[in-house]
DNA sequence: AGGGCAATTCGGAAAATTCCCCGCCTGCCT
DNA sequence: AGGCAGGCGGGGAATTTTCCGAATTGCCCT
């Protein structure tokens, strides 16, 4: 059971240090060193050879995907984390690709961090969970491909569809917004028209082809 | 901050014992009741309407995804966590298609599972890291093998749930088949009751996001 | 062998929704 | 002025959906 000899980087200092401050509290981790960029990083790795390195994936000289995969390609046994502030898990994938390990948001527990540290430790591959929810929907939605015919719909329109493509009925539309079902009813005819659609179904079909309403939440 | 009511579903009450006592020490755990079986389950949340459902995977009889699609499609307040013991994650996808918003090794740490307990209440969803890295693998592998329509519907069921994700009304679904439009409407109530949803909007909306058709080509 | 049960198949009647045609405002643009 | 689009609704016919029930088949269990 050795240590884990963790490198650091971060161009911010002061995250830098609150980083370093948490890992400190971590009896396994040692740190063996801090860099503030990604070339830095890249000397750094090659001096120590640390198991881990946690790195931001926004910096200013190279990015932190670069570095990541700099170091990956060059050393196959370090790890590296990638810390990322966005909670999109937009680049978590992208990420991966570059041979990260690990993929974390900055607004991660503490706790999520050690669990982070010795999952990649061990040869796991850690996600945050809420990258994982990311994932998951990606995976359960499968909107892969990327096009956009994008109907011009008007503002009341564009709201009334929102409502549907959030289950509600035509009834229930009319009661939140205050209107006539009647009037809710001519809305949708003529976005469904505009849509080139029939009928309901096709409509969140459509409509989620189009991407003016989301799935998956 | 309230407590996390907890109900514990397993059919091995040795195992049941082990986790309630795991999940007692934890602070701001509450366990409202206990079930050893799917059906039970599903009684118990109705009576308790706990915040999390821990359930077993493997029970005898009805299996735990069946169970989970029960609760969570009855319950959408309702979060399920899957205890598994295969570390294949070989059912992690069939149990979020299910429903399930956790899907945990039962060789997890305890850490991971208050972790899996506080990332499903604020609506994440959560997954053990050696599921993670299963997905992972499956993503960078370049996966375009298609998808198991899972088996919370019946054959028929399910071939009518596909015609009605293509967009085809009753009607020509009627035509299709050579059926008749009752028997049609009746099929697709059964899947409406399956998916817990009252309309047609919701039927497509809750069959996305379960994965069972795929919109956006 | 018989009972139970899920899956599949329909019908009738009633309720709900949709569809089609129409009128009435209010702006805005030519 | 006139025209036209967006927004709002009514009436009534047409269609669909819902809510009951029910027959058949095949499978599992005792």
């Amino acid at each position: 059971m050795d240590k884990l000899r963790v490198l650091l980087v971060d161009d911010h200092s002061l995250v830098r240090a609150g980083i370093r401050a948490l890992l400190e509290t971590m009896a396994r981790v040692e740190i063996v060193g801090e860099a503030s960029s990604g070339r830095a990083a890249i000397e750094l790795v090659r001096a120590h050879r640390p198991d881990i390195v946690l790195i931001d994936i926004a910096m200013d000289d190279m990015d932190g995907l670069t570095a990541t995969t700099a170091i990956a390609a060059e050393h196959r046994a370090v790890k590296v984390i990638i810390l990322s502030m966005h909670d999109t898990g937009d680049f978590f994938d992208q990420a991966l690709r570059c041979g990260a390990r690990g993929y974390l948001l900055k607004d991660a527990a503490v706790a999520e961090l050690e669990m982070a540290l010795s999952a990649v430790e061990r040869g796991d591959v850690y996600l945050s969970p809420a990258v994982s929810r990311h994932v998951v929907g990606n995976l359960l939605a499968r909107r892969a491909g990327e096009e956009r015919p994008a109907a011009v719909l008007t503002p009341r329109q564009n709201e009334i569809l929102q409502l549907i493509g959030n289950g509600r009925s035509t009834k229930e539309i009319a009661r939140e917004l205050e209107l006539s079902v009647k009037t809710v009813e001519a809305h949708r005819a003529q976005i469904m028209e505009r849509l080139g659609v029939r009928d309901i179904a096709n409509l969140l079909l459509e409509a989620a082809r189009r991407g003016l309403i989301a799935l998956g939440r």
